[in-house]
DNA sequence: CTGAAAGCGCTTACAG
DNA sequence: CTGAAAGCGCTTACAG
């Protein structure tokens, strides 16, 4: 019923080693011959089979992307950050008509298991792993011959990852910064999670202690318990408000819209007596009132990175273990 | 070097047909050889391969997700009504061990054989659309042998498509009734772009135009030229504010919050002297200040039933060419 | 209930 | 530069 390599050959009168050379650019044949077999293709409209490509090459041109299941399992709609990242993997893979990406989400215990058969089964070709997991996980995943691209991962690094991240510690010094140059003193830094959960909000933590070490300002931890980061965000902002806090460096900008809704309904003016900054620097935050001012990280560029990285690596098999740093910057708005 | 049925065969000391049957639940065989090849195939860490069967089988477990890119290449970014459809399909697929999403974004114009070459090449069995298409491309989905769910759209019926919607109609119709009975006179619908270019949109405005009319109140139309809904609601903002209107009926969330964004920088109180609901209840309508009524629509469930729906076509072949419709809701809080 | 054989559509040594 | 042949790992008639 479908047009095969066979009928292409029959049509263009060559065999089919020369059909597949030629759609794979392989061999240098004649302007003739070439031409030949791609109007054939043509006229019958032939189309690969990437299954029966994909059982002699052994690879799939499919791009596996593990994503974290945090809180519950609407890991996107919950955070804004991976829809950002997902249109960032989209807007290379665009242009690569034969690579598609198959995603699979993945709760802090790891499935192990169940991830591993996944790879197997589809036979994919490399990862792209989005934020930090069970480290039994990736020790699985390192042991398995196909390229991985961690973006937001500072966890112990494996010979065949690559690793993409912001400079973290930057933007939690810049943040603090910010707050201490606007006179603020008492300066809580606030968290979703307890900070040791997480090595990447832990580099954010030690970027605010640098700063505030070197104004010789005390440290206040404000950590909630996971969930919605809007609700910790007004957990944050009772606390903030009682313990009658100066400012605060919120290691999200959905934690920090939080503390806005709470903290506005008390009346205080944030950005006036009470000073904020965010970290992400997502389009909502232009859009609350007053508009939060942000350490802006370049989260489309993560996406478009690590695919590139990841593509390189599996067309040129590019050095592997690579580990790039994106700059941070603070951007000025209302709240501090 | 991977393990293959024929390695579980000779383990289990039966035929490679027996081995298949086994693991595709087929012919009846005696719990004792059923057993053997299960345990033969633990021993060995067994995984049958995808493509392989995908080559035998003309099916490749592979769902295709299409999505519109309205505004740019940014889609997932612009509007988290993409994000919630997507946590929906995946609540389903994740208990679906063996089928896999794979998603193509779709321009205005409809890139109609880059997706027809996608669909061939890839051997999709199913597919999930999310909106409204150029007529064309949907026409020529349709002429495919494979099942399509669509999602928010009311365009052209086709015998091989099935459709979840929500009741977009009084969902309109609830807002303006809110709006009317809240006392205000002067009531506008704002929508991103032009009414006509969305049957959706079209539907919540025969809505809103059923309430007015029945209340003897005249319509007006504000409408914008596309792009980033906020910027548009803030230009809506600036025509509602000058204009002197009393309240708004906003098709879309995003859309109303740039709305209060502009209104509260004139320090008009949105929810006192101006009247203002949105539409589809989105989490950040509850964290801007003041919070925003919306009419509430069930996205998770959209994308839940969509897969649900897909996978059953697929599975056992249901009736096709199903409509379903969603029931909405007014939730109000402080806007109205 | 079981097995030997053919074949899905492709690529890849290998010989010419 | 080209072609005949083998084979990737699976399923599916078909015969026993």
């Amino acid at each position: 019923m479908s047009v095969t390599v066979k009928d292409v050959a029959r049509e263009a009168k060559v065999s089919r080693t020369t059909v597949s050379n030629v759609f794979n650019g392989r061999a240098k044949y004649s302007e003739e011959t070439r031409q030949a077999v791609l109007d054939a293709a043509r006229r019958l409209g032939y189309k690969p089979n990437l299954a029966a490509k994909s059982l002699i090459t052994n690879q799939s041109n499919l791009i596996g992307l593990i994503l974290p299941s945090y809180v519950d399992r609407f890991t996107l709609t919950t955070s804004p950050f991976y829809n950002i990242i997902l249109d960032g993997i989209y807007s290379i893979l665009q242009n690569e008509p034969y690579y598609d990406l198959i995603i699979h989400s993945v709760t802090a215990r790891g499935d192990i298991t169940q991830v591993s058969d996944w790879i197997d089964t589809r036979n994919v070709d490399g990862i792209l792993a989005v934020g930090e997991y069970d480290i039994r996980f990736l020790k699985e995943l390192s042991g398995r011959a196909i390229p991985v691209v961690c973006i937001d991962n500072y966890q112990k690094s494996y010979p065949n990852f690559s690793y993409i991240n912001s400079d973290d510690e930057a933007g939690g010094y810049l943040a603090a910064r910010k707050l201490i140059e606007r006179g603020f003193r008492k300066i809580a830094i606030c968290s979703v999670s307890p900070l040791e959960t997480s090595p990447l909000i832990r580099k954010r933590f030690e970027g605010y202690q640098r700063a505030m070490q070197e104004a010789g300002y005390p440290i206040y931890t404000l950590e909630g318990s996971g969930g919605n980061p809007f609700d910790a965000g007004r957990q944050a902002g009772e606390r903030l408000y009682k313990e009658k806090f100066d400012a605060a460096f919120c290691t999200e900008d959905m934690l920090a819209i939080g503390v806005i809704n709470f903290l506005l309904r008390q009346h205080v003016v944030v950005g006036e007596n009470f000073g904020l900054v965010g970290f992400d620097n997502l389009n909502i935050g232009r859009q609350v009132h007053p508009a939060l001012t942000s350490i802006e990280q370049k989260i489309v560029e993560k996406g478009e990175i690590a695919t590139k990285t990841l593509l390189s690596l599996l067309k040129e098999s590019t050095p592997l273990n690579t580990r790039l740093i994106l700059p941070v910057e603070l951007v000025e708005r209302e709240t501090a």
